[in-house]
DNA sequence: TAGATTGTTAATCGATTAACAATC
DNA sequence: TAGATTGTTAATCGATTAACAATC
């Protein structure tokens, strides 16, 4: 008897972490009029190993490449978009305004990926009404509403760290399952509610990190 | 015979995207009078486990903790600050100066991690001569001429994606190092230069999969 | 003392890489 | 056909978790 597998397999972290990557690779390679492209192809441009793209495409999409040829582009494009925007539920709202909100309203890239920011909240009367990449940004006091009405789900925290727990606990209140934290601040949710942590400082580590350890090992030489 | 370890040991990645987390908890703690802190009482707060609390702190400091007591919160601080510090080799330039540029020249954590952002430079006339965070925008004309000076390793790429190969290219030719990239592309380097990706629809990607795959939990029960 | 907590060694888990037969 | 490329199974690598003796 054939196997059967729903449509909502578990996808590895990493995995899920290069399918952006992979999509905008796609889509590049499509506008230049390709149809198709090798994982070796894949591999080389983004800096992976072809088994680690053909494990990973294998993941989210049915179609099988062919020897010699490759993968079909649109196809494939499909199949990640499909993930992703199956995944993201669409909806998100964004509280906290400041340059970093103004920089993830004005960010082209959600739209590409099935994401849609669709309420921007700020505390600070100066922003409030003011629109910002096509997002208007409503005042505190509305969160809670347009939260359970439009039934949203994920939520971005860029408000300072002071303010970063309170609006937290304010978007648990109001039926928000996954918080993606940009404050640099650890927030505490209740059992449950997904937290992912989006600190810069915290990747520049890793860079220097590496960049160290790179210098030593030209010492060591 | 003792086994001896240099100063630079390797400190794995998943540990050193940690350190400013502790760093920040630790600060925290400090600043309320707490002298010492169990690696349980971290764990908690952080949602982590003791054990890997334990190994983390470990692995950064010599320090050992005393059982029933925990350890010296400022020789802990102390530890990961230096290595966070030494690691970082402490001067970044950053290259673009819209919303997301200005939001990363007033974020106050660089300091905080022993990072600092020597220069920030930008093609865009309106901007250049300009303040943001203490910190002037340079004209593009001068990025070379800096770099080599100041003698700088790190760069943060926080242009659109049209232009994010040119200004990696640029950083590379000027000795840079270490690369974070901020624009939603992949951009080629040389073997031996390092890039990081910082992009945030990918982790809203991942907010979204683990979203879904707890509904998807849910609805089988 | 008793027991919470440390630090280390071993087991497990997850992800990457290697090996290789199948195939267009 | 020959050989590049696929897809799968097995081996390796790295990180987390479990187990437990040491100790304050």
């Amino acid at each position: 008897m054939e196997e059967f597998h729903s449509d909502k397999r578990l996808i590895s972290r990493q995995t899920v972490l290069r399918l952006p990557r992979y999509l905008r690779f796609l889509k590049a390679l499509s506008d230049e009029g390709e149809r198709t492209v090798s994982a070796t192809v894949i591999a080389n441009s983004l800096s992976l190993t072809p088994i680690q793209v053909r494990k990973d495409l294998a993941s989210v999409s049915r179609i099988s490449g062919k020897p010699r040829v490759g993968f079909a582009i649109g196809e494939l494009m499909a199949d990640i978009e499909n993930y992703l925007g199956y995944n993201s539920m669409d909806q998100v709202v964004l509280v906290g305004v400041g340059n970093l909100g103004k920089a993830l309203l004005s960010y082209k890239g959600f739209h590409k990926y099935g994401m849609h920011i669709a309420a921007a909240f700020d505390a600070n009367s100066e922003v409030i009404g003011r629109t910002f990449g096509g997002n208007k940004v409503h005042p505190m006091g509305k969160f809670y509403e347009v939260c359970n009405k439009a039934n949203i789900r994920i939520g971005i925290i860029a408000v300072p760290e002071t303010a970063a727990q309170a609006v937290c606990d304010l978007m648990v209140r109001s039926g928000i399952l996954a918080i993606m934290n940009m404050a640099p601040v650890h927030v505490n949710v209740p059992p449950g509610i997904l937290v992912e942590n989006e600190n810069i400082a915290t990747t520049l580590a890793l860079l220097a990190r590496d960049l160290s350890q790179k210098i030593d090992d030209k010492e060591k030489k």
